[in-house]
DNA sequence: ATTTTATAACTAATTAGTTAGTTTTATAAC
DNA sequence: GTTATAAAACTAACTAATTAGTTATAAAAT
């Protein structure tokens, strides 16, 4: 699975959550500035290219959905951080962000006890 | 603070590990295909630009050293996938994760108990 | 003092990524 | 059937990033 650019990114976290959408629906869901309708359509086509995205036609017009989930990609890119800074290890990340206080130890606690379950 | 490139991202992390050095220095600790050496000087001169080295003069030649910390630079971009993927919570990782067993949650009650300490 | 060497600085060339205009084509409206 | 419309496909222009050659300069060697 490749990496995405800052451009397709964007793409695809509007097509992961709206799931299916025609280029103009797309366009519809995104902030301010919006882009060109055909930047739009020029970068879900690359994303067609790196088998991150498929669509169905309807006559000419063409209702993208992703192919790649948002879980797999996310499971990807966070084991790249990881792999990188945190010498491949999650126990790592964790303890780094707990001592920093921006992890709560109670709520993680409370995470474990359930997932133990 | 800024992004890295991918570029730029290669000569920190070298950088961080030797904590300082020289341009010929920084060559010698990459790994093959080793880019040209004035690759490397345009690169460091770009973090220089971006603020995340400084240098100390020796005459003419220049030791470089990270003035943006990888405790620093990776906070940052944790953070930034975790507010992109994990609705801002790290704890939706940890949970996201250890579901998917890439975390031991044993060890990471041994982390938990070790921490509240 | 002149030549050699090593380095930073500058600059050019190349490649990758982004943006959007133009063209083509299928469908819809008349 | 011709014209209008809308979309994808193609293509060109631009910008950002990467790579490395050329130049300038300071220090070292002779």
């Amino acid at each position: 699975m490749q990496e995405l650019t800052k451009a397709e990114e964007q793409i695809m976290q509007v097509l992961w959550t709206v799931e299916k959408a025609f280029v103009k629906e797309l366009l519809a869901e995104m902030n301010e500035p919006k882009p060109a309708y055909n930047t739009v359509s020029t970068i879900i086509r690359i994303l067609e290219k790196k088998d991150f995205v498929s669509f169905t036609a309807f006559g000419k017009t063409h209702q993208y959905y992703p192919i790649v989930s948002r879980e797999d990609y996310k499971t990807q890119i966070s084991k790249s951080l990881v792999s990188k800074y945190f010498d491949g290890s999650f126990e790592n990340l964790v303890s780094f962000f707990a001592k920093k206080e921006e992890i709560d130890l109670e709520e993680l606690d409370d995470i474990i006890k359930t997932l133990k379950k």
